[in-house]
DNA sequence: AGCGTTTGGTTAATCGATTAATCACACATA
DNA sequence: TATGTGTGATTAATCGATTAACCAAACGCT
């Protein structure tokens, strides 16, 4: 219970002052009339009470719990840490409570999380959807955190110009041939990532993509990528699509007596705990996760306080079509942290592309 | 809202059977006296219409929110995922809520956040304290997380037992000379870990400590343990005090050239995400959170639950004394996960104490 | 003076579930 | 036939904040 056993209510405000509870609660919220000297007094009473408004008694009335539901895929993700603590804060900078639910990644499982959220009264939704999955309609306001190509998307960080900026700074290093490798195909957030990158590479680079866990998932183990056997063919330089498959790669590499970024370079995406305490230390990009956040609860708050009655969550005609993105799906810009895990290519290694001379 | 404007209340589902709005209630919760039949048949039709109950409604009359607070000290701490999943996971069993604040790592921070929730009507705090931090009187139910050394704990892991085994697990594998390394020697949690350690591996193992956060306030880095210098002088084993702290000595090590396991062997705790899939994948100590987050929510409930009235959340009399630890304190199991950062003395290394041979 | 308008505040209904206090009725017992 | 005992269901109050509707007094204007 909300302290309120104890804790003094608007009514014993009201009856300590000789005026009406109706009139602490203007005074109180600044909605109705109340003169300014007697809201004073009620201010202070309330101050002097250690009054506490009940949640309870509020939502009851208005019918808003003043409570936000965070939905994650796979609560295990490294990245969720940062993501609770911005939403957190994001919300209660608002007056919002954050309510968690865990769909353990499987999919049955997050209708459960998320009507188990609602069953709970909460105002809204943020959702972080497992790879590509869709939510079902749902009759209270979704802000979803995905990537910009996905319908429906509300607000995400700009994983296209993270995987540009990579790809960006290894070029200017100087790598000619680089490996590009993600995780799972099916993931929206990965294949920007990794769209991004091939798109600044550009022609004059080489480039060949892998995905890892089709190969895991057949048996395979790290060691199926043949890492040093592509080292030893001129790739100067791996990106991944994620700090985990950057360590992954670093310390393959380290153990096969590779040196980085001497003889390798490697990048990872996302800024992990991890990644600035290894050695070398990982290059990556860091998602600026309480302006996300902060997008994501305004957005949510908007169209909870915005729609006075529930309103079907607006279904747009075409939310299948992924290039008609709608407007007010924002994007947040990423930024490159250059650490020690990346150089410039090898002197052996500075190919002569094209019979030019360097 | 509660999905509430559309959904039907115990009155509508009363109007629809001709009964009275109290009758259903009985009928739903199960107390009254109702007739099987009449019952049976209400059941059937808030079903059918699909009713939710009001919470709002619920708590204000019953004072009871059915939302649990989980306040974590630091949020970006890697072990947060498994907490706030395993805790969501056992409140959720348990019919509650939960509701998250980050206290960001501060002191002044983690009371905010603390009063945040009871603001907000939380039945109950689960608390994980950041390192030795004791938190004040508050009046609702709290369940403490910590070491079974901090007075008021009411559930943790037992770390000294994380110790032992790490430690009986290196001697078994005829490691000599060890190294044990701290990150801040502030923290319960981690003078259990270290204090296991010592105690299984005895006399006969030589063995110091290090604390690294102080090393690194007075501007020294990684490099200032000196790994390599330590190495070459007989320290077969590094027994890190947390995954993070083990990354780390791991990868330095290999950037300087020495090989894992062959060379050196590195112990972790915690088995964070990434710990597996490294390379080499570390060994290290995992913790039962589900174990220990069905305890501590289990102890909340019986807490809220049992005690009708407000009580002072019971203060012991000698909380002061670490060594009067109250009986009310479970300890949970760690379970040591071998994996291949930890291998057999390498045969050069092998001492020979006190002029004995092997 | 007489009438409309502001200003400042009160009354009372309402949100939805819970529960103590009743009530009506059937049945059994003296 | 009266009286007591269960059983099954209803009444009505309650939790605390909000808010539409209403009222009273003071003020301004012609």
């Amino acid at each position: 219970m909300a302290a309120k056993r104890t804790g003094p209510n608007l009514t014993k405000i009201a009856a300590a002052l000789g005026v009406s509870s109706a009139t602490v609660s203007n005074a109180l919220s600044g909605k109705g009339r109340v003169s300014a000297d007697l809201a004073d007094k009620i201010r202070h009473k309330a101050h002097e009470l250690g009054y506490v408004p009940s949640n309870a008694g509020r939502a009851l009335r208005t019918g808003r719990s003043g409570v936000l539901g965070l939905v994650l895929p796979d609560i295990a993700n490294p990245l969720f840490p940062q993501i609770a603590q911005a939403m957190e804060m994001a919300a209660s900078n608002n007056g919002y409570g954050v309510l968690i639910a865990d769909s353990r990644g499987e999919v049955t499982t997050q209708t459960d999380a998320i009507s188990r959220l609602i069953e709970r009264g909460v105002d809204g939704l943020i959702v972080i959807p497992r790879r590509g999955t869709r939510i079902g309609a749902v009759d209270c306001p979704v802000a979803m955190v995905d990537t910009p190509s996905t319908p429906g998307n509300t607000v995400s960080a700009d994983h296209w110009d993270g995987g540009e900026q990579i790809a960006r700074h290894l070029r200017a290093l100087g790598h000619k041939k680089i490996l590009l490798l993600g995780n799972d195909p099916a993931s929206n957030v990965q294949n920007d990532r990794i769209g991004g990158m091939k798109s600044a590479l550009g022609r004059d680079v080489a480039h060949q993509t892998i995905w890892l866990e089709p190969i895991l998932r057949q048996g395979g183990t790290t060691a199926s990528l043949k890492l040093p056997y592509l080292v030893e063919n001129g790739v100067t330089a791996v990106a991944t699509v994620s700090d985990l498959l950057a360590l992954r790669v670093l310390t393959d590499l380290q153990t096969a007596g590779f040196r980085v970024p001497a003889q390798v370079s490697v990048t990872g995406f996302d800024d992990l705990v991890f990644s600035a305490v290894m050695t070398p230390a990982l290059t990556t990009i860091h998602m600026n996760m309480a302006q996300i956040a902060e997008i994501a609860v305004a957005a949510l708050i908007a169209e909870i306080t915005g729609t006075k009655n529930t309103k079907p969550t607006l279904i747009p005609q075409k939310r299948t079509v992924p290039d008609t993105v709608t407007a007010d799906t924002s994007s947040v810009a990423m930024e490159l942290i250059i650490r020690s895990s990346t150089g410039p290519v090898p002197p052996s290694q500075i190919s002569v592309p094209n019979g030019e001379t360097l």
